[in-house]
DNA sequence: TCAACCACGTTGAGGACTCAACTATCCCTG
DNA sequence: CAGGGATAGTTGAGTCCTCAACGTGGTTGA
């Protein structure tokens, strides 16, 4: 299986793109672990939530939006809880089930966070880019994550569309 | 400091960059780690060492070129000697300094390792992008990278630019 | 020559993530 | 309504990373 190697220009923009991301999220973990005691993926839940109707979703629905695996999200809600930002409550009808709300303690929290994470984003990635740069980037990025969805088309597995996820 | 917050399409670029890298890292690790047993993170400090001469490099060089910061390669290159694949030998010159080398293991590995990588890259990465596309977000990721360079202008510090290291 | 300073690299503690195994609950079929 | 299989979420061990502190060796200037 001797893949074909990178062409050169694959081969640089790989680089680029390796550099790039890590030097992004390097510099915004670095601000929001200082700033506001969180890392980035914990931000990111904290968002999500606050997006939500009551500031709660399904243990499950927060892991999808958020594309991190059960169990990290589990070790996620179980710090975030311990710090009050976040509230754990069983599910009446599905007594699996947890829905995570976000406190008044979370939100303040976040809020508090925001604005220094906002600058951070736009200082190290938006700033130096031209309006069109952001457009590319973005239809790269959805581009890319589309293809991730229709996942690989398993040996045997016939028709594995899932009926849209309402996002 | 109420920072403009980020536009419409800003948030949406923002969103999808967010996804897209850590669906891309997510699956390069996870086949990295499966096949080969290393995390991207070290397949990267070997490919870097495998291009220098004499398959070696100072630490600090390797560092810099990986963009790691000195404890992570320290830890990373403590792994890599306990797996056989790299070496690390006193500087003769510079008594505070050491070599890392890449052993012929640790060619071995990489040699074998790479092709799964890089079909790995492509399928996530750049099948789903049209050349014009990639060519794009090799100028996108060099523009960031490029801005990551001309650090902070700390307060009071004059001329902060280093003398061209020849990369 | 010696003190102050800087550069190289390591160390250890603690946090975040992964993987595999596990419990508990729900649902479907016979 | 029993049994099997899927689904929800947790747990613990192990890995990788970060941060701050440290030892050691080079360098510079009075």
């Amino acid at each position: 299986m001797a893949a074909r190697p990178l062409s050169a220009d694959e081969q640089q923009a790989w680089r680029a793109f390796l550099g790039a991301t890590k030097h992004v999220f390097e510099q915004l973990d670095r601000q929001l672990q200082h700033d506001a005691g969180m890392p980035l993926a914990y931000y990111d839940i904290l968002v999500l939530l606050s997006e939500a109707p009551d500031r709660t979703l399904r243990m499950s629905e927060l892991a999808r939006r958020s594309r991190s695996s059960r169990s990290r999200l589990s070790h996620a809600v179980d710090r975030l809880e311990q710090a009050g930002w976040v509230a754990r409550e069983r599910c009446p009808t599905d007594r699996r089930g947890y829905f995570a709300t976000l406190t008044d303690e979370g939100f303040a929290q976040l809020t508090a966070a925001a604005p220094g994470h906002i600058a951070a984003v736009r200082s190290v990635l938006f700033d130096p880019l031209s309006p069109a740069q952001v457009a590319s980037l973005r239809a790269i990025c959805e581009r890319v994550l589309d293809q991730a969805g229709e996942q690989p088309p398993a040996p045997g597995s016939a028709a594995t569309t899932l009926p849209a996820v309402g996002e």
